[in-house]
DNA sequence: GTCTATAGAATGATAGAC
DNA sequence: GTCTATCATTCTATAGAC
């Protein structure tokens, strides 16, 4: 007895952004129309208005809230002290967090160019935020003397980019599970800032 | 007195390629019309068709020029023997080639996805052998204890994320020279492999 | 809240004149 | 080889019925 109108805000909405979130990061987000969104979560294009006022605040409310998870979600995340602690802890959460959200990381680095300008800046400043916090331990580490870094800013830069391609190959069930991954990457990060 | 009608193919055609390789690569393939390449030529939409069957083929001949040239370009690279300088050979040779074509490189990996697949079947094997060289290197430092490398493969990844990294933030004129980038980044990647 | 219907603009590609 | 003109389709977004 499905009903096939009627009202089902509370549950329409998540499906709207999932739905948005899958299309956008397999196809871009050009090439994906508001028709096929609708088509996916089974309603018709027009009711997707109800839920955002149009396409582009749509994508910029799935990078926002990307970002702000992972902001938050860093936060959260148990850290000691000292440097190197520190850097495991971000290495570590980097991964786990990212691999768990393929699409809304994609999208969040793949789609900036199809912001306007104020909806750009503020997902790069939130981008910036996070960065930001890796420059500053690999800083820390470095003034103590526990790193050996020539540059924080551009060795963080490396570290993200080796960090962030990760998705473009890793899957689940293939030859390495995400712990060895794990491993294997905080064993190359060790390397990169050894004193 | 520029003729404004008649024969123009030896010039027109690599505008052509020219004006669509900025635009896809600043607005993304989806998000560029045909009638917006003509225009940045200065020809009429239907002008383009002389010189590409349709638009998804002038995608795919821009995409695999670059990798044909990045190849050729590779193999054309003096390198020694030894593994190490046989990485530093690669690292440097990366990092000029890509930085003297940031809207090659940006198009190849990201509109990937609007290939269809004999058109990316094709691609992806460039990619492939280029990746496969580096892979090369690094089993051969490790095999004669040269490197210290845990998993080949996955160090390539991570080095080849590195690397083309870059090409998102690095600008000419900007706080570091392209050589001074050069050497930050050829002293991280032999920390990665360091015995 | 979802539907149908549609306005209004843009798209990729083709035909035929010059 | 380029132009103008156009076809047929698709798109985002809105209006109004239910």
């Amino acid at each position: 007895m499905a009903r096939t109108r009627g009202s089902h805000s509370d549950i329409t909405g998540p499906r709207v952004e999932r739905a948005a979130l899958e299309l956008f990061a397999r196809d871009g987000y050009a090439a994906v129309s508001m028709r096929r969104i609708a088509a996916e979560v089974g309603v018709q294009a027009g009711a997707l208005y109800n839920y955002t006022p149009d396409k582009q605040t749509l994508l910029f409310s799935l990078m926002k809230s990307h970002m702000q998870d992972l902001l938050a979600a860093y936060d959260a995340w148990e850290a000691p002290d000292d440097p190197l602690g520190r850097l495991e802890a971000f290495a570590r959460f980097h991964i786990r967090f990212n691999s768990e959200r393929p699409a809304a990381v994609f999208i969040s680095y793949m789609e900036l160019r199809n912001l306007d300008p104020e909806h750009f800046a503020e997902i790069e400043a939130l981008r910036r935020r996070y960065e930001g916090a890796l420059v500053d331990i690999l800083r820390d580490g470095a003034a103590t003397g526990v790193f050996d870094v020539d540059d924080p800013r551009i060795t963080a830069f490396a570290m993200i980019g080796m960090l962030t391609q990760l998705n473009t190959w890793f899957r689940r069930g293939g030859r390495l599970s995400l712990a060895e991954v794990e491993e294997l990457y905080w064993s190359m990060l060790r390397r990169l800032v050894a004193a």
